[in-house]
DNA sequence: CTGATATGTTAACCCAATGTTAACATCAAT
DNA sequence: ATTGATGTTAACATTGGGTTAACATATCAG
């Protein structure tokens, strides 16, 4: 769960902002000013911090700065909420270490919207895909084949099959469409070099990727 | 050297950037419109671009989006100009992959500053220091690779040839496009002439830098 | 069940791609 | 002209990807 700590001195801005960011799913405490912002902080540990530049007694810069000056807190996203032409606060804020700002007066849908693509971004948002299912990530910039955390590097006949096959998942490719594609018209190769590839493959990135169905050829089978 | 593309239709732009871009030490190109910025970014390869949203034909946001969807750029930052007031693509432009904004009329100072705060949080800018890790910090300016406390003087083409590989850490270039881009198209050398390169550069920054993909070429990996 | 056919599996082999070394060519600086 | 640094090539060594042969197993028709 994304924590989000609210740091303004305007109760209304507080509670639209924090309803808006419940709304959307994230935990959400808010603070009146600075200097309790910094004491919730301890307790609250907020992956995300939106901050009020002008606030009376210590404004935003100063606890942006107070925020980067602490180490455990490095990691910690900050997005100001800056009135409209205040340049300078742009500017300061974002050499303060400020990582986005919205403009005042605040439009709830921008801000969810600017505060779900910060959080994307910075990865602290799990893109539902990826990394997290066993599905194979095919990357032929690098000839490399992403499975979870592993990569596994395939030789290049290999990677080809396996990245056609995998091109349309489900679809069965015929052994002679596949020796077309893989390895050229011209070329002939004796009828078990597709089975040998097929099987390291397999032995590489598991059995259940790709399936044989007989008599015609292979299909890729998504996890 | 950090590489700027400008995207807009306005020529009065495109060099109000542009000059205050170079003057702040930024290599930079422009484009001025989105077919022909898409065209410039396949052999500028810039790190981050300035994209204009309000453009005749393709409109900053379908380029962002083809950005996006082409693998090779994901790294590549897209910052966006918006006219004020103008929340609709804000919202469509940061859903599309944008990292940042800047709201038209534009100020250099404040563009430049964000450019400069979006690079930095992006590890883009090297802080000067960064001397930590083993990881090698390849001077264009005088010719030199730093490897920790080392300073490797390299002969101009290993030195063209690390920097083309080290400037996409894990991506695959084939033994033709290293060719074309350190060689040049014209010239012809032979077959042997990469690989022996390619040895002198594992003798002198360490062994494990450049990897070799069989049938295909070669790739830097970070260490 | 039996035989026929397609596919699976293993290990050995071959060779093209790459590695390596040293000689040669070129050029700038002294 | 001499030297040294760089770039290129030739000649040979090495490697590992790709292929095949030989045999095992699965599947299906009748």
């Amino acid at each position: 769960m994304v924590k989000i700590l609210v740091i303004d001195d305007e109760e209304d801005i507080r509670e639209l902002l924090k309803y808006n960011l419940l709304k959307e799913g994230y935990e959400v405490e808010t603070a009146e000013n600075g200097q309790v912002g910094i004491h919730r902080l301890k307790l609250f540990y907020p992956d995300l911090i939106i901050l009020d530049v002008m606030m009376p007694g210590m404004d935003g810069i100063e606890v942006c700065e107070y925020i980067r000056n602490t180490s455990e807190y490095q990691k910690t996203l900050i997005c100001f909420l800056t009135a409209r032409n205040e340049d300078y606060s742009q500017i300061a804020g974002l050499d303060a270490g400020a990582d986005d700002y919205v403009a005042k007066p605040v439009k709830p849908k921008v801000l969810v919207s600017r505060i779900n693509a910060l959080l994307r971004r910075k990865g602290m948002l799990q893109d539902v895909e990826k990394h997290d299912k066993k599905g194979l990530i095919i990357n032929r910039e690098k000839y490399l084949v992403e499975k979870g955390a592993d990569e596994i590097h395939l030789p290049r006949k290999e990677f080809e099959l396996l990245a056609l096959l995998a091109s349309r998942p489900d679809y069965v490719f015929e052994r002679e469409v596949i020796l077309e594609k893989v390895w050229g018209s011209e070329i002939v190769v004796g009828d078990r070099t597709i089975d040998v590839h097929v099987r390291k493959l397999r032995e590489k990135i598991g059995e259940d990727y790709i399936k044989t169905i007989k008599g015609i050829g292979y299909k890729f089978i998504e996890q």
